[in-house]
DNA sequence: TTGAAAGCGATACCAA
DNA sequence: TTGGTATCGCTTTCAA
């Protein structure tokens, strides 16, 4: 290439990097322009990150991420904020496997740092020492560290709040909470939320029921059978929208309708889901999108810092499947 | 490194790559990898893949397949199939933008070639001469070169004949066809597919009511409503699995069972969605994750080589919401 | 205003 | 069995 212009690589290099600070006459700066485009020359930027020992890429280990129906979003989100800082995302997927020897790889690769992304609100498996943080954790935390330091997380606890003070604000008091699995982190921190809303609207908990699922629409289902089987609450937390869809098809099998006799809502605003259905569904929208760019920004500005917890606020979405009780 | 082993950059690389076809004395073997454990040294793969002009990395364009809510299953493909090549795949979503310009920096970034990936099983706008393959599109072509050559494409013709072939064999005769958007080229295949099979059963065409809906779940609620005002099919075929959980609502509204009184079948399969609702759908499935996996193997296996059109199928996934008519 | 030479971190070839 | 040297494609001094 510099040949074919007649130059040296240096001056190909000020040219071609668009270099203000050393000047180069035009006319020369023209032939070289002229000759790479010709030749369909760019730079090689794999030679250029080795010469200036820097990195564009951002490094990100992804626990069933990209194949979770919704969180895909998360990959998006991280995305996103690469592009916007001039970097490209490096994924791989441990599909099972621990992410100790995906991060070494992707280190081996001269990334910026890497943010390991789960959909599943859980700890992952790291069995090494995760001193020098150019690694954070996005949905998930490392089975050592637990949700402090370094996560980021959506604020569960908060949403939870939000669904339950949303029906009780409608005048609802006769509640069945359909709540994840027990054993559950987030399902934790949702229920911990309905106990928030309880205490500060002063209403009586005993009136609601609580019954644990799978988080599948079909653990809504059944559960929804149960609860009226015995009883007759006016409204339905659910774990999340899958046992909502369960819940509100057990409902329309029953003849009771949504929401002029029973209020439901969902938890994820999971999208072709919550909006897509009829009726619509009131649900607590899991900020995917958000967690993975404010992930991704993180590591970005700071591959070093050591970034203290980050919990992303879960908004109320209202929709049609929640009214006043009659 | 070399000098904390005391030995020469060239012994180390020997070492450190394994090469067993040049001796080197077991005592500096053991020296080296001691010094490179101590010194947690590792090869930097920027530098190895510049000096060896190869690549292991696989380029992703994505139109806006991440945040698809299940597509994200061809990125778990290609993920797939990279790891196992030893690659791992760097993804830029183009966000409603062209893919000139990832495919430019992906190039500067020297991947192996670039998978175009979309969901939509659409058109994708490129403002470039083809030439060289290192290219291929997954669930999507070109807008200048059609869907031919170097694309991936489910077979939805021979899906949506399925679909229709299954419910004419449990005896259905009177059916709607609730369809996607009528330019759309997955739709047409999938219509097209209908017809087959209704010619293979020496069916009487007249008797397939057809209407097209937007994919969208609440255009199957409408449709549905639609067709049962008018007439009294015993099946419906719908444009995909959204469609069908709509139209499913739209039944349990007006007291009609599912699959008791009407057969509904969908396409799709799309995770925890189809196999979730009660009834389970009995749908045709997108194969996201081998398409995926397919493109990325073709590419990597020849990027230069000139794949001719491949059509990966769509099985048929029977479940509960098909039965012989009463 | 431009070119020559050094060096980023590796590998390959030829000597020793 | 090991080391020296050139080289991959680039950027950055330093000289000319």
């Amino acid at each position: 290439m510099a040949r074919a212009a007649g130059v040296s690589q240096s001056t190909v290099s000020f040219v071609l990097n668009d270099r203000r600070d050393i000047p180069v006459a035009a006319e020369t700066r023209e032939r070289i322009l002229e000759a790479a485009r010709s030749l369909g020359y760019r730079l090689n930027r794999r030679a250029q990150e080795l010469r200036l020992s820097r990195s564009t890429t951002l490094g990100v280990v992804s626990y069933g991420v990209a194949s979770h129906p919704f969180a895909g979003a998360m990959l998006a989100g991280m995305q996103s904020a690469a592009r916007a800082a001039g970097h490209v995302c490096m994924v791989i997927d441990v599909e099972g496997h621990d992410g100790d020897e995906a991060v070494a790889d992707l280190l081996d690769r001269g990334v910026t740092g890497v943010v390991h992304a789960s959909a599943g609100t859980g700890p992952v498996t790291v069995n090494r020492e995760l001193g020098e943080t150019r690694e954070l954790f996005v949905g998930c935390w490392p089975t050592a560290g637990g949700t402090g330091e370094g996560t980021v997380l959506p604020d569960d606890r908060e949403g939870g709040r939000r669904a339950a003070a949303h029906l009780l604000d409608l005048g609802h008091r006769d509640l069945a909470f359909l709540g994840g699995p027990a054993g559950d982190f987030a399902a934790g921190e949702r229920e911990a939320g309905l106990d928030d809303a309880l205490r500060e609207a002063g209403a009586d908990p005993s009136r609601v029921v609580r019954l644990h699922g799978d988080y599948g629409s079909r653990s809504g289902y059944r559960l929804a059978q149960e609860v009226f089987d015995a009883g007759r609450p006016t409204a339905l937390i659910c774990g999340n929208d899958q046992m909502a869809l369960g819940a509100l098809l057990a409902l329309h099998e029953r003849g009771l309708r949504v929401p002029d006799d029973v209020s439901i809502v969902g938890y994820d605003d999971q999208e072709a889901l919550a909006d897509a259905i009829h009726p619509a569904l009131t649900t607590v929208r899991l900020p995917h999108r958000e967690m993975g760019l404010r992930a991704a920004e993180l590591l970005m500005k700071d591959p070093a810092g050591v970034p203290h917890a980050e919990r992303v606020d879960c908004p109320l979405v209202v929709r049609e499947s929640t009214a006043s009780p009659r």
